[in-house]
RNA sequence: GGCGAUGUAGCUCAGCUGGUUAGAGCGCACGGCUCAUAUCCGUGGUGUCCGGGGUUCAAGUCCCUGCAUCGCCA
């Protein structure tokens, strides 16, 4: 199957930024995605490079539009290495090659007499590089300008859109994928229950002449729509290359909200007009809000794709980018945000999987992969190989529906199962003891064969980190041309395979270091050290001070009843009187009886929190002495007291 | 003004055609483990499911209405 998928052109009145970023980081993560489902695939990106504003900006900096142009679109080729963006293709509309494609285009749709002369006048706008109707004015000004819009009686060529509007609201309704999410094709079939106008596609020489000629009348310049467009098609040849055909009839767009309408209505009727077949589906997502208030100061208020790879690393920007966006909705970006999921998402659950499993491999098995051993292969493994092929089949619907946020979601489930699977299997307890060999290596394999799944199905999202879980898993060569279908199934990684302890796949961010415009790594302190400072606070120097005692609420307690707890060898749930009744278990199965407990007097804590064990509900604990007895073992005898007293005195 | 979307735990959000005690991640608290990047695992939620009506045996989920936010259109 062939994929040809393409971000918008870029107007490059203004440098690349965050929503340039987000489009070209999903649709290249879609096309890596669909090489990896064995596509052949076609990836277009480019810049739109035409028209008055870039003439006003060109003007502004003293240079010629060609200069001008010239310099910001390559400020946004460059762009795309930077974020691991691997377009097969560039398209700029001052291409000769472009040029001439829009001319005959022109010439064609204006032959079949879709285009058409027309003079109107009305209220244009310098600023839109549009006319205003007459209730868009506000006190005779643009509302978003600022400025009294001159009074213009123009001569135009118009494009017959109206024609095709019939044809467009059934191709819709008739093909529910073809514009997505939902909520985007409502807006279009809701703007299309109104008559369309027709479009002017021209601009007369007088006024404009940054821009391609129209083949049949040369005082006049096509503008936008034919121009920018139609780059689509020149980008692969139309119309007699050899893969046009083979590309086009696949060809799918990526766009941000705000060209919905070009999209999703210009663009379908002109190539009607031309007598293409439409393209197959429009993927439309939504803005990204920079809290400017929680962001870097380094990256300051516009987001520079260069600064924010610069600061947090390509692999975190791509992932939470994808991760954080439901396709569609907009989302809010900011330092906390993006470190938090580097942090915990990327550094705790992934990388450090990575690091834990795979310094097992080296510990345990002298860094090979060993073979599962069948005999000991449990249902633990057979819900690991259920969790990834479910994953797999998940990831691949949700990539091809955009869901990039489900299709990780899907991923890190897996990953907080591995995770869960170490800790069951504790292979380091297995290490000791040589009876369990075969276990070990089981679960050793088992990770080992999954770590490579994961490799595989993050490969386009992260393309770097993926590179370095390969080189870790010691698969150097053996994950390029690889199909989701074939090296997505267990058992793909040999045994024998020689791995190594990666050095840090993902380091972690300091939220604070980063908030002072430092792209200074973590200091690996915060939460456990927070914790033991605080069990410090409680035992300083072994002393505690009288207010800290007097928060103990000791009482004498008496022993209604005892009973064993199943299952468990230390633990009685006791009921005491305290006055009032309640339920104390307690770790003296193996000193004490049930029976010779009933009746005692002992001191419990009272207000201890209450804590489940073994599901019993506990509700306070008795004190015990506890010492070594001759025969090296644990001795524990019940406090008590030395006279008879009322259940639930208080001692002190 | 018209049309539409959204409003669910401190934060970000899942909850399909109405049906067990409303979920996830993060954060927070406590406990456990020690292979690991001071990581991991476990336990912990009295949430007015925006307010108010209604339909139903049963509504976060349907209908009406109000409020708030947002989008498209005029």
């Amino acid at each position: 199957m062939p994929t040809y998928v393409t971000t918008p052109i870029y107007y490059v009145n203004a440098m690349p930024h965050l929503g340039h970023a987000y489009t070209t980081i999903v649709t290249d993560t879609y096309s890596r995605f669909r090489r990896l489902c064995g596509d052949e695939v076609r990836f277009q990106t480019g810049t739109d490079e035409h028209g008055e504003k870039i003439v006003e900006a060109a003007v502004k900096e003293g240079v010629s539009p060609r200069a001008y142009v010239d310099r910001i679109s390559a400020a946004f080729q460059a762009t795309w290495p930077q974020l691991s963006v691997a377009q097969d293709y560039t398209i700029r509309t001052t291409d000769p090659d472009h040029v001439q494609t829009v001319q005959d285009i022109l010439q064609q749709v204006y032959d079949n007499g879709d285009i058409y002369f027309s003079e109107y006048s009305g209220h244009y706008c310098q600023g839109c590089e549009r006319f205003l109707t007459e209730k868009e004015l506000v006190d005779g000004k643009c509302p978003d300008h600022q400025v009294a819009p001159k009074e213009i009686s123009e001569q135009n060529y118009f494009f017959r859109m109206s024609k095709y509007q019939d044809w467009l609201i059934d191709h819709i309704k008739a093909n529910p994928e073809y514009i997505t999410p939902e909520r985007y094709r409502n807006e279009v079939l809701s703007f299309l229950s109104e008559p369309l106008e027709d479009l002017c596609i021209s601009r007369p020489t007088s006024r404009l002449t940054w821009g391609i000629p129209l083949p049949f009348d040369e005082n006049f310049v096509t503008y936008v729509w034919f121009d920018a467009l139609i780059n689509y098609l020149t980008g692969i040849g139309y119309p007699d290359g050899s893969d046009f055909e083979k590309y086009w009839s696949v060809a799918e767009h990526v766009i941000a909200k705000d060209i919905l309408k070009p999209h999703a209505i210009y663009w379908p009727t002109m190539i009607k007009a031309m007598g293409l077949s439409p393209y197959r589906r429009l993927h439309v997502h939504g803005y990204w809000n920079v809290d400017e208030t929680k962001m870097s100061k380094s990256i300051g208020n516009v987001v520079r794709p260069k600064e924010l790879v610069d600061t947090y690393g390509v692999d975190a920007v791509r992932y939470f980018v994808l991760r954080e966006m439901s396709f569609g909705l907009d989302s809010s970006f900011s330092s906390d945000a993006i470190v938090a999921r580097q942090n915990s998402d990327l550094a705790n659950d992934l990388g450090n999987l990575f690091s834990r499993s795979l310094t097992m491999v080296v510990k345990y098995a002298a860094g090979k992969v060993p073979a599962a051993d069948p005999t000991s292969e449990g249902p633990a493994e057979a819900e690991l190989k259920n969790a990834l092929a479910t994953m797999v089949s998940g990831y691949e619907e949700h990539m091809n529906r955009f869901e990039f946020h489900r299709a990780l979601q899907a991923v890190w489930e897996v990953i907080g199962l591995l995770n869960r699977y170490i800790v069951t299997n504790a292979p380091w307890e297995l290490a000791k003891d040589p009876a369990q060999e075969g276990r070990l290596q089981t679960v050793l394999y088992s990770l080992s064969e999954a770590l490579r799944i994961i490799t595989l199905v993050l490969g386009p999202v992260m393309p770097e980190a993926a590179a370095k879980m390969v080189t870790a898993l010691g698969l150097d060569g053996r994950m390029e041309n690889v199909t989701l279908a074939e090296a997505g199934a267990w058992g793909g990684i040999q045994v024998g395979t020689q791995v190594a302890a990666p050095q840090q796949l993902f380091p972690r961010l300091d939220k604070k270091a980063l908030a002072a415009g430092s792209t200074q790594q973590a200091a690996p302190v915060k939460k456990k050290a927070r914790k033991e400072e605080k069990k410090k606070e409680i035992s300083q120097d072994g002393l505690v001070s009288f207010e800290q005692f007097g928060k103990f609420d000791l009482r004498v307690a008496e022993i209604l009843a005892a009973e064993k707890i199943a299952k468990s060898d230390r633990l009685l749930k006791l009921t005491v009187l305290l006055p009032e009744e309640r339920t104390i278990v307690a770790g003296i199965a193996e000193h004490y009886s049930p029976e010779e407990l009933v009746g005692k007097l002992v001191i419990a804590v009272a207000n201890l929190k209450p804590a489940k064990l073994m599901g019993v509900p506990s509700q306070g604990m008795v004190l015990a002495a506890k010492t070594t007895g001759e025969d090296g073992r644990e001795q524990l005898i019940l406090s008590t007291v030395a006279g008879s007293i009322a259940p639930g005195s208080k001692v002190a």
